[in-house]
DNA sequence: CGTTCCAATATGTATATACATAATCGCCAT
DNA sequence: ATGGCGATTATGTATATACATATTGGAACG
């Protein structure tokens, strides 16, 4: 009944029960292990292996259910729906690498840089449950002469101490934390949005332009390490992904 | 208790007393009537307006928070939440599955098909060598009343000569080629830009307000199949790609 | 042999209840 | 005033229970 009993070892998120049964569930499907039309625990067997009551189970396979992954039939049981879902894979790209292939000369160039305990907005960006020190930092990707992407960076001191000694002043936080810190998992937001006047000026172009807005959130090992924010002009930059699927 | 208390006066759906809440809100709010911001009646009076239990509602309302309407906040309510980006996969997405993860229904509307043999441009796009024949469309895809992406296809008819027959009139080519071609390849591009007033237009946006692009190549077997380029308005739309370096 | 119908079963929805948790209000002491 | 603290309140999660609904398998019957 309490939320502690969840064994949430190290330093991972608090899991309410359905969640936990419902992630449980996903994973088992999306890693392979129950294969499209396997024909998924009935309820009282899955209220039985989490020991707690059938609402529980019925909120997670609804909600799966309702995310497509599994299909519910009456008298019959809930299956595996979907062949494998294959993961775009969009690589943790390196700006330099991109300006460079330009032909361009890269540079990069520190605008702000300031340490400081985090705040509600630090926090939700990190995905952080607790306060801790994080390292807010904001600099120019140059191609030539010209702005390329305008980079917004958090980062947590608590799961990398020794970024608080770093100024970053003309190297790159992102190359500088790959060497560093073994990533284990990412996530890529990425939408357009109209500049600000701030970011029209920094990067030097109009107000309201459009922007491609790439937003980065980096775990390793159950722990956030940081969140970039890359601000590119629209005219300046095309996200390519290619991939193949990974299974028939 | 029994479903056929709900009131559907008109030849409406039969709904279950849940979901006739979440939408009663839903249009609330997508009406405008319930503005951002606004507070929506508490879980006990909403208990009382329906004759219904706290569970039930709170089922309702559970659900509009995530699909992000609203925000729920202890102790003081919960509230109309409007600006708001939705969650897709970068996978090769299909947009009703977006759309109804939202718990909006879904339509699509063909706005034009035309089959031609491929000009240059058409070539380009497809990365086609020869001419042929083509089939180019246009449709948009609608989350309950309003516009959520623009498509614009090309299918290479050397490739799935079947899809000649086909008219696209109310079901998208997307789902469609997915079921009958097995792809071999395919390269994302995605892209921030301004909308023009056509897109505009369709779209029911402002001129050059900020929209996402995202282009699809698909290959089959070497063979280019289709091209795609779907259109989303900025602000309802986020690209979210999760994925782990070794596997996943 | 085939059709009908019923019982069993799994899911779908709703209720009442309980306790946990977070945020806020207002009281009280300093 | 003001800062701390407990009571209040709204939401969050879970339980046990009840009955509805759809589907299946098999028994009963023609």
């Amino acid at each position: 009944m309490s939320l502690v009993e969840t064994d949430d070892v190290e330093g991972g998120e608090i899991l309410s029960l359905h969640q936990r049964i419902l992630s449980d569930i996903r994973d088992k499907i999306l890693s392979g292990a129950w294969a499209p039309g396997h024909r998924i625990p009935f309820e009282h067997e899955l209220t039985a292996q989490y020991n707690c009551s059938r609402m529980t189970v019925n909120k997670a396979l609804s909600q799966l259910a309702k995310a497509g992954l599994i299909e519910r039939r009456r008298r019959s049981g809930s299956f595996v729906r979907q062949p494998q879902s294959q993961a775009a894979v969009l690589e943790l790209h390196d700006i330099r690498i991109e300006v460079e292939a330009l032909g361009l000369p890269y540079r990069y160039e520190r605008l702000e840089r300031v340490k400081r305990r985090s705040g509600a907005d630090d926090r939700a960006l990190l995905g952080l449950s607790a306060a801790g020190p994080v390292l807010a930092l904001e600099g120019l990707h140059f191609a030539g002469e010209r702005p390329f992407a305008l980079e917004q960076r958090l980062i947590n001191l608590s799961a990398v101490a020794e970024a608080a000694e770093e100024e970053f002043l003309d190297i790159a936080p992102g190359p500088w934390l790959i060497g560093r810190v073994p990533w284990s998992e990412a996530e890529h937001r990425i939408r357009a949005m109209a500049a600000d006047e701030t970011i029209a000026d920094a990067l030097d172009i109009d107000a309201n332009a459009p922007c491609l807005v790439v937003e980065r959130r980096t775990w390793s090992a159950e722990h956030p390490v940081t969140h970039v924010r890359f601000i590119y002009p629209a005219e300046s930059h095309t996200l390519v992904a290619r991939f193949t699927p990974s299974q028939g």
